[in-house]
DNA sequence: CTGCAAGACGATGCTTTGAGGGGG
DNA sequence: CCCCCCTCTTTGCATCGTCTTGCA
């Protein structure tokens, strides 16, 4: 019976190809697209594994399926990516669900082991037709695909990415706002009588009402950017024409409050792509912001990213969006047709979207669009993907409309969405903006949120509060001071607000806190806050610098009170925000779910204990939940048994009762000799594991070493987790063959066990050096000291013994070949002497001259030498003859450093001393 | 329809202390 | 006979996170 988990894991398969394929790629293009593919066929598929299935699989009605080989798409890119895994994918299906006959299901953990074998079915020349009879039900129960640990990576850089360009972005937006002429233009159109708020010295956010109410009449948020440019043209083109994107509007609203002297930040979520993978990316701003190829998705197209080039020409630019949207919707259109878009239920998504693009650009598209979606009508679906289908759908008609400039159209559709709110609430507050125009396309997205407040300002108010405080100001929907309803607004759009950042001076400062009240339903969704911190740290300078006093270079304006009174400000106002997040950081209110209490930052119930977590002390009760006594996290103890404990240097003190024992459940399979009812007996007194909390526990305690006995363990050695674990007068001595040496000079030691290595599914101990007594330290030290000495000596000679043995083997097989010449080929000789040399032509360190009685000159032959200690007596056979070098008749010259050994028979050897 | 609780299940991480045979 | 080295083999449970199901 296989596993489970074989068959998820080979799902795991079409990942990894698409890695490699990506790895494989070499230019930076190819692999920022391909991550950007993967990006979005991750928010196609979706998270569930149903969802993966009736996403691929197509079912007909009649049973019959006629299966297309598949054709390498147009665009190059699009073919990378469908066909490493949306064409293998599907290909997978529907070989997988080729022979799954009703009632057959059981039979699946089969298929599924051929699908990857048999994948390339699909990809084959000739069309094949398969007969099926499938319930569309039977595909649904399988294919669960979890993320895997790459996966999660992979999302988490994304999501960090992300966050780094938004952080961008606002800060770009930031600084458009501190532009003088903007702000001089904003000034020129304020009506006399809300001018004076320069000169207000106290400041209440009520006093601000009517310079809101002034501008959200006169600056109308709309769906479309004013073409793709810089912040600055943007906002100027905004403020130009009246109306702009809510980012737009936002900014604008910061600069008019920045004109009138008022300290004010520009605020913005940042609606980065989830840091979880398999979650589809749902930008928030598909209602009334800019849809899902706005601005808050800046990696969904690459085109939208030259946004910020300031040089071209608005037309150009007008008609390069055009360009990059329609293309883009073709590509997204490729990308996710057989998934996502596929998986359409509702007939009259593709109708109304069909009557309310009327755009002759985008009829290509939109056939396309429209095959996929009635293709596969019979889907289930889950809500989620339901809407994200409908989001992708109108972001693709507004960007459709928006390339025809038909301003109608694009109008409408900003309304119709706009018109459609959930929240009455929100519905009031939007009422105006939003001239409820049903469209055609407003029953496609009927179900659609409105857009969720993405940009507002933060005006400092110093007569809030006592000491002050930043007031929420949102003009695009008239909200002020409404930082509680944020959160509402933004849960209303589906989406949680995870990071809010307000922007000043050139940097930002994290005020999530300010918005969020259910802090822990965020806090999984947002990145290590040790990375972003480090992120932030040098923004929050230059913020806190700018919002403390000296804003904005205008400080030549200010009256000299209102200067004095910043001044007095500026150490404190930051510090004072710090405190207001801090506190409400520390005083979120209990969560009415036993769940959310799991991994809550401030709070527990009993319930979630960990096997290793205790309460201690266990109180105070701060409340309860279903029942449940709800308790500071503060009391959450660790427990551990004394073995760990042991590690971390620390002992149980003596008359402890554990803290918390645990039932062992594991391995009994040693005493299964045992008798059944002695097997219960052990299990209940001794197999407990006894758990230990740190209030329990003092300093390690370890027996001294006396002497000169090392203190060892049952095991005969020494645990040395780290230095806290040495007996005390013991040394860890970590060098080569101490072992060897405390043996010898009989001192007593001990294994060092330094941890574990597990191997062949089971743990060795890993030994390092020897534990030994303080005082034979300095002796063992010496003697190793020695021993390694000896032992180079030793090495040393090993070697000069070998290297004269090899030059014997060497200068007798010269002179045998000597001799051999001399005796049968004389004429051969000079040829036979170049041989030689040609073999010994390396070094030179030794010649040697061999004159035998045949032989008239002496030959050179230059060899190899190792060594210089020929002193012992060599020799060398000639002939009837063997050369005998006696001591007597070496000469040794120093100049040349040539020790010359002679024969009586005439023969010499010529040595260099090195 | 929504939210919650409980359960199921995959992924992951922690667990953690030979034995026998052959050759020198 | 002793010692050293090599080679077997490749856990399994607890926990976490996510998803499903059922219920209110």
């Amino acid at each position: 019976m296989p596993r489970r988990g074989s068959g998820s894991q080979r799902k795991k398969r079409p990942s990894e190809d698409e890695t490699k394929s990506q790895h494989t790629e070499g230019s930076l293009t190819e692999i920022s697209k391909g991550a950007v593919g993967k990006l979005l066929r991750r928010a196609n598929k979706g998270g569930t594994s149903k969802k993966k299935t009736t996403v691929e699989f197509e079912p007909v009605q009649n049973g019959t399926q006629v299966v297309e080989p598949i054709v390498p798409q147009k665009t190059s890119e699009v073919e990378h990516c469908s066909r490493n895994s949306i064409g293998k994918d599907s290909a997978d299906e529907k070989c997988g669900h080729v022979s799954i006959d009703e009632g057959c299901i059981d039979k699946k953990e089969e298929l599924d082991d051929s699908d990857w074998e048999d994948g390339t079915v699909a990809m084959d020349d000739h069309p094949m037709t398969i007969e099926l009879n499938v319930t569309p039900d039977s595909s649904v129960k399988k294919q669960i695909r979890r993320a895997s640990a790459e996966d999660k990576e992979l999302a988490e850089l994304v999501h960090k990415v992300h966050l780094l360009c938004l952080l961008a972005r606002g800060r770009l937006i930031d600084r458009a706002c501190d532009d003088p002429l903007i702000q001089a233009s904003l000034l020129s159109l304020l009506p006399a009588h809300l001018l004076q708020l320069s000169n207000v010295t106290k400041l209440t956010s009520k006093s601000l009402c009517p310079l809101i109410s002034w501008f959200h009449e006169n600056f109308h948020a709309k769906n479309c950017t004013n073409g793709e440019k810089s912040p600055h043209f943007a906002l100027a083109s905004a403020l130009e024409l009246r109306e702009g994107s809510p980012e737009e509007i936002a900014a604008l609203s910061v600069a008019l409050f920045r004109a009138l002297n008022l300290t004010a930040r520009f605020v913005s979520i940042l609606d980065v792509s989830s840091l979880k993978p398999g979650q589809s990316f749902k930008p928030m701003a598909s209602g009334s912001s800019k849809g899902i190829f706005g601005t808050s998705t800046p990696m969904v197209s690459k085109q939208k990213l030259d946004f910020k080039s300031p040089k071209k020409s608005l037309s150009y630019e007008r008609e390069k969006l055009c360009e990059s949207s329609l293309g883009h919707s073709r590509k997204s259109k490729k990308r996710t047709a057989p998934s996502e878009m596929d998986q359409s239920k509702d007939p009259s998504v593709p109708e109304n979207l069909n009557h309310s693009v009327t755009n002759s650009q985008t009829s290509e598209a939109q056939d396309n669009l429209e095959s996929h979606i009635t293709d596969k009508s019979h889907k289930l679906k889950r809500k989620g993907d339901l809407e994200f289908e409908m989001q992708m759908e109108m972001a693709l008609s507004v960007t459709a409309v928006g390339c025809s400039k038909s301003k109608v159209g694009s109008g409408e559709n900003t309304d119709s969405s706009n018109s459609s709110c959930p929240l009455k609430r929100i519905k009031r507050v939007i009422v105006e903006e939003s001239s409820t125009s049903p469209q055609l396309i407003s029953t496609a997205v009927g179900s659609m949120k409105v857009g969720s407040p993405l940009y507002w300002a933060e005006v400092y108010c110093s007569e809030e509060n006592l000491t002050g405080k930043w007031v929420h100001m949102d003009a695009v929907n008239l909200i002020i001071d409404g930082e509680d309803k944020v959160e509402a607004m933004v849960a209303a759009c589906k989406t949680s607000l995870r990071y809010v950042v307000a922007f000043a001076g050139h940097g930002a400062k994290d005020v999530t806190r300010r918005y969020c009240m259910k802090w822990y339903k965020i806090a999984s969704q947002r990145v290590n806050s040790t990375w972003w911190e480090s992120v932030l740290a040098p923004l929050r300078n230059l913020e806190s610098g700018a919002t403390g006093g000296v804003v904005h270079s205008r400080t030549n304006q200010i009256s000299a009170t209102e200067a004095n009174m910043n001044d007095s400000f500026v150490p404190t106002r930051s510090s004072i925000e710090d405190v207001e997040l801090e506190t409400r950081a520390l005083t979120e209110p209990l969560p009415t779910n036993q769940q959310a209490y799991k991994n809550h930052s401030l709070y527990v119930i009993e319930k979630w204990l960990t096997k290793y977590q205790i309460l201690h002390p266990k109180g105070p009760v701060l409340g309860f939940c279903s029942g449940h006594p709800v308790y500071p996290r503060t009391c959450v103890q660790t427990v551990m048994t004394k073995e760990r404990w042991l590690r971390e240097g620390l002992q149980v003190k003596p008359n402890e009762h554990p803290a918390k024992e645990l039932k062992r459940s594991i391995k009994p399979q040693k005493v299964q000799d045992f008798e059944a009812d002695d097997y219960d007996c052990t299990t209940d007194s001794k197999e407990n594991i006894k758990l230990y909390g740190k209030w329990q526990l003092e300093p390690l305690n370890l027996p001294h070493a006396v002497n000169g006995i090392v203190p060892k363990n049952e095991r005969g050695q020494v645990d040395v987790w780290s230095e806290k674990c040495l007996p005390p007068g013991t040394v860890h001595l970590r060098f080569r063959s101490a072992y060897s040496v405390a043996k010898r000079l009989e001192i007593d030691s001990a294994p060092a066990m330094v941890g574990f290595e597990f191997k062949n599914g089971r743990a060795h101990p890993v030994y390092n050096g020897i534990v030994v007594c303080a005082e034979f330290k300095d002796i063992l030290l010496e003697a190793f000291a020695e021993e390694d000495e000896r032992e180079k000596a030793e090495e040393k000679k090993r070697d000069e013994t070998e290297a004269l043995r090899r030059w014997y083997q060497l200068l007798s097989s010269i002179v045998t070949r000597q001799r051999l010449n001399n005796r049968y080929n004389n004429s051969l000789t000079p040829e036979v002497s170049n041989d030689v040399h040609c073999v010994n032509d390396k070094v030179s360190n030794a010649t040697i001259f061999g004159s035998s009685d045949k032989s008239q000159t002496p030959r050179h032959h230059q060899i190899d030498k190792c060594d210089t200690d020929l002193d012992v007596s060599v020799s060398i056979p000639v002939k009837d003859h063997e050369h005998v070098f006696l001591k007597e008749y070496e000469s040794f010259d120093k100049e040349t450093s040539l020790l010359t050994k002679r024969c009586q028979c005439g023969f010499s050897v010529q040595v260099e001393e090195l």
